[in-house]
DNA sequence: GTGGTCTAGACCACC
DNA sequence: GTGGTCTAGACCACG
């Protein structure tokens, strides 16, 4: 389902581009699936259509998705290049938010425990 | 140096308020502390007295500063808890991050390289 | 009616954000209900819409209100939490007051009858 | 003692001018008694001594104070109109907040009990 | 000198 | 249309 909060001060459409954009990235979505046509999507969520084109918009700008007029809009081969830009900046937050917990005088063994569990837990999936 | 970047899409007024709430929780302001002035920061960072002002009454909002009018503005006792609540704010956010580079398939061990980079520099200071 | 008096020594927004806050308190605003715009409300009130922002904001801030941008500002579910303190607030007042009153050598059946009668009153409503 | 709050909001002079008042209404300064002198409070209150003349002007100009010069402040015979207006004052103030009071569903029984422990504990002074 | 308030007018993003 | 941000300049109370 597509998760929007209306009431958030993140605008709609950016909502809607981050969802589809990890969506992409994650492989939820693969090449050549069609994503919501943008009259049905408006309805379902409530908003105006506007902001569904605008976020649509903004994702074939990024190459993450194309559209065939008249048809609906599909999902691209994603360039690897994306991906791993994706990467080194999930990377360098970490960087930034580590430096901070240091500053504060968390010990490196518990972000070292933070870490181990996120991905204990995730190979259980 | 009060570092502010006046082109940053976030506002001024948010960017001088992170900068003195970090700098008072990382203990580079201490307690009763006085912060510079309205009028002197507005002219040293070519700003409007009242963007400084609107940083200012949230700092006091949050309770992180106190002011006496017609003196200035000076540092809070920080209690332990707002420290505490950063600290679980940024360990939320980490967990967050490693999750999605778990997704993306970056390998544990490169993870925790970077945690580990961060805290062999900080060693050195 | 939004009722303001532009002469008071008390601020403007400090005005605004008490009537509101009172309303809401009090039940006249009700969850959801639209607050008036900025700006239409800074032209019935001839005052500037910098100063309705501070008002709204602080509402925000105190969490009697939500603003969606680019819609409007709309009052949210109150925590009974918030009455409560609104009370115990009113309670204190009226415990320093009696106080004072009994100092000044006024009887007891005298503040009794103040609070009978504004009972009285309220009960013709 | 002299109680002032540097960090309060209320400003000190006025601080100052609403302790002697109710000091003087209360009997605590009788007719005839000294004020402490001007630069002796300064000192020991760690304030500016235009602050103090301040408080004692307005003092002078409601009539609870007169000045001689050279020597030093007296308070006044109080005239039973101010004690009036300040009674009446008070219950004036009473009355506005059991209304609200009353709005917000608290019981009159409720507010008779705050009153009567009121009454009940100066009893045994 | 300081902080606090307010006005007038502008620009932006959002829907 | 809306709210959010910022600027420029003014006035006041305070100490």
């Amino acid at each position: 389902m597509v998760d929007i909060d209306l009431k958030s001060r993140t605008p709609i459409h950016k909502q809607l581009y981050d969802f589809f954009r990890w969506q992409i990235l994650d492989g939820s979505y693969k090449e050549n699936d069609e994503l919501p046509s943008v009259r049905e999507l408006a309805i379902s969520l409530a908003v105006n259509p506007n902001t569904i084109q605008k976020a649509y918009m903004e994702l074939r700008r990024e190459g993450y998705v194309f559209s065939v007029p008249g048809k609906g809009n599909y999902v691209n081969k994603i360039p690897k290049k994306s991906k791993d830009e994706e990467i080194s900046r999930l990377k360098n937050k970490i960087t930034k938010i580590s430096f901070k917990l240091e500053t504060l005088g968390v010990k490196k063994e518990e972000v070292m425990g933070i870490i181990e569990d996120v991905y204990k837990e995730k190979s259980y999936d």
